[in-house]
DNA sequence: CTGCTAGTCTAAGGAATTCT
DNA sequence: AGAATTCCTTAGACTAGCAG
């Protein structure tokens, strides 16, 4: 299994090289910009991270001394726009209250405390809690989305019951816990997916993993 | 029949709430 | 406890209808 995802990483990045995420301009904005991309592409989350950045918005105070229908106003692209208001609002409340708005606070936070207190936040699941200690916190811990999910299931490395922990175990019980290492392998696997393991009519005759299956 | 445009449909993508 | 439903926009694919 070691060795198998050890292959895996190695093929992606060879055939992609690296991705370089997350584009963002702050810590913070990769926050909100985690929150925002719940259930919507980065495309959509980038027109509402433009109109944030236009404004001059992009603190935690000023984000949330906004009332909530103008900020809904503001990230209305990313879908959904209500409900992430409140949801950004529900993390602004908690960052401000606990670490004053403070990214090196908040990053001297114990990594699974930290993870327990944003799952704890309504409107953050595990998906969101692990980009923002991931991509802005640059915390060691893998992040599983629907992307890797189905690149795992189509490749025999888990079945269709298997939970988000179980997932993510596969992979931090087998890696070394390398954030550059874990950003980087994520994002290939996004990749991937967009490119070639499709949900409709995925590229398997082209893939770089094409053959590659749990022994 | 071809080429355009306007309208309609579908895919993509997490977490909480509300059934059954 | 597990399954279904809610929350929404954008891009791209497809279709219908019409003018040339």
């Amino acid at each position: 299994m070691r060795r198998q995802l050890q292959l895996i990483y190695k093929i992606l990045y060879s055939h992609f090289g690296p991705q370089r995420w997350w584009p963002a301009e702050s810590a913070f904005e990769v926050m909100v910009g985690a929150i925002l991309t719940q259930n919507t592409n980065w495309g959509n989350v980038s027109r509402a991270i433009d109109n944030l950045r236009q404004n001059k918005l992009i603190t935690p105070n000023k984000l949330y001394k906004l009332p909530q229908e103008r900020l809904a106003l503001l990230i209305r692209p990313t879908g959904y726009y209500n409900i992430k208001a409140k949801r950004l609002r529900e993390f602004l409340r908690f960052f401000l209250k606990n670490y004053k708005g403070s990214i090196s606070r908040i990053s001297r936070e114990r990594i699974w405390r930290l993870r327990e207190f944003l799952l704890a936040i309504k409107g953050i699941g595990p998906e969101t809690a692990d980009s923002i200690m991931l991509y802005a916190l640059n915390k060691p811990v893998f992040v599983i989305d629907t992307y890797t999910k189905r690149i795992l299931l189509r490749h025999g490395f888990i079945s269709p019951d298997f939970g988000y922990a179980e997932v993510q175990n596969l992979f931090m019980k087998n890696l070394k816990p390398q954030a550059g290492l874990f950003n980087e392998f994520h994002a290939l696997l996004v990749r991937l997916a967009k490119e070639y393991c499709l949900k409709d009519n995925p590229k398997c005759h082209s893939c770089p993993l094409k053959g590659i299956l749990r022994a």
